[in-house]
RNA sequence: GUGGGCGUAGCUCAGUUGGCUAGAGCGCCAGGUUGUGGUCCUGGAGGUCGCGGGUUCGAGCCCCGUCGUCCACCCCA
């Protein structure tokens, strides 16, 4: 028996997953880099205080993160997400604004893994910082549109909410509180405590037993500021002229403390697991500041790589894509005339492949087709003294004899590049 | 962190009230086919039954512990 396995929540990505995977994120960079992002690669990990800033009263911070010493006594954390990190590099590098950027990498949290959620998970992002344009809510949130749309994703839902500025939001968590521990009695245990940590997490819960008080919990809408109400209707309306379809969800609270104003998150209406949420983002004004920078406005999301292929794979879209090799040699002669072809087909540009340990032709051909090659190369022993290869197509089974100087132009019409 | 289900071949699983040498399908390897894959036939390799302890004449099966995994809660991507 193997000696080692992953450690919980982490896991190989093999073929063909690992190729999906990096057409995923290739995908995605190709849509954000046209609409002027740049990539940013921050480390994984980093001084624990930068991720403190996400929310003291959050589990991310209080329970999950991976944090340790190393061995020059700093206090160390693996990145539990990528904003915070990004907020840190525009304070420690003082780019020019607005600054645009893109990033795709693995965030660790110390949870308990299952389906759709593990240890070691992927996101791509982006994130605006400098800017309080309420077109731009609305820009970013038609960019991870547009990207669930080249995924050939129909069934995913825009959440969107507001969540005012630091005053409205501190004053609706009083509102809030108040209404819930007057009825404290009726709420579920785990909503009390919940209510001590974080009112606005309440809202959340999914619990039968609290939902009639939560339905009559004072709405967000309602202590909106005049600038944020603002804001949020200028949201609405560029969206609407972008014709991106959403829902205003009074309800939606995000899990981290930073957010400010436009909140938002999106929804897979096909996953029937307990995570439906496959991204989700807002604006973090405040944030920057917080970590020692200039008052600047910052707005961004996340999309969870795991749970974004979940979701393709419950509409079937976006599969894994084919294998590269496009030719398997098969070399009857002991190996060095494979050896020498799949060489000049690989020069040539031409995905190939070939046996080794001078397997029977048989064996070689079952390899040829389970390598997904279009075509197979026969050499046997006439062949060779002729200088001359068999072309043959694995799907139809036809196949030609060609010289081997001509075997790179009839190889290359016949895949047709 | 809480609760529950499940750990038997590479994979998916069967295995009776505890009872001979632990099985099947798929996959893999070889042969049938002395020059040809995908179908078919035959054969073969591959297991400390997750790990440790206990009960018993005897444990894959029962008990305890542990680790892993899945699901739900919590939380979140």
């Amino acid at each position: 028996m193997p000696s080692f396995a992953t450690s919980p929540g982490t896991r190989d990505i093999l073929a063909p997953d690992a190729a999906r995977w990096r057409a995923f994120q290739q995908v995605f960079a190709d849509g954000v880099e046209t609409a002027g992002f740049t990539h940013i690669i921050p480390p994984m990990f980093e001084d624990l205080g930068v991720f403190l800033r996400v929310g003291e009263s959050t589990e991310i911070v209080t329970k999950e993160m991976y944090d340790f010493e190393d061995k020059g006594g700093r206090r160390i954390a693996l990145r539990p997400e990528q904003t915070a990190s990004v907020c840190r590099a525009f304070v420690e590098h003082r780019p020019t604004t607005p600054w645009k950027v893109w990033y795709a990498g693995p965030n660790f949290r110390y949870e308990k893994p299952q389906q759709g959620r593990y240890r070691q998970f992927d996101q791509v992002g982006v994130e605006v910082l400098g800017v309080d344009d309420p077109m731009l809510d609305a820009e970013v949130i038609g960019l991870a549109i547009n990207f669930y749309r080249r995924l050939g994703l129909s069934g995913v839902e825009v959440r969107l909410n507001s969540l005012g500025d630091s005053g409205d939001r501190d004053r609706y968590s009083a509102a809030l509180h108040a209404h819930f521990s007057g009825n404290a009695d009726s709420l579920s245990p785990e909503s009390r405590s919940t209510l001590e940590r974080n009112p606005l997490r309440v809202l959340d819960s999914k619990r039968p037993e609290d939902a009639s008080l939560i339905a009559a919990a004072p709405r967000m809408s309602d202590h909106l500021s005049e600038a944020a109400a603002t804001h949020f209707s200028a949201v609405q309306d560029a969206l609407r002229r972008a014709g991106v379809d959403f829902v205003v969800d009074d309800r939606l609270v995000r899990g981290l403390d930073y957010y400010r104003r436009t909140t938002f998150e999106f929804v897979s209406t096909r996953l029937t697991a307990a995570h439906t949420a496959i991204g989700g983002g807002g604006r973090y004004d405040g944030l920057v500041a917080a970590l020692g920078g200039p008052d600047t406005s910052g707005i961004g999301f996340a999309l969870g790589l795991d749970r974004t292929l979940l979701a393709c794979d419950a509409e079937g879209v976006f599969g894994a894509p084919r294998s590269r090799i496009e030719v398997f040699v098969v070399d009857a002669t002991g190996g060095r005339e494979a050896e020498s072809i799949c060489a000049h087909l690989r020069a040539a540009g031409i995905g190939s492949d070939r046996a080794y340990d001078q397997r029977s032709m048989k064996a070689q051909m079952k390899s040829a087709d389970r390598s997904g090659a279009a075509l197979c190369i026969i050499v046997g022993d006439d062949e060779r003294l002729a200088q001359s290869v068999i072309i043959r197509t694995m799907e139809g089974g036809s196949q030609q004899t060609v010289s081997r100087a001509d075997l790179v132009s009839h190889v290359t019409r016949m895949l047709g590049h």
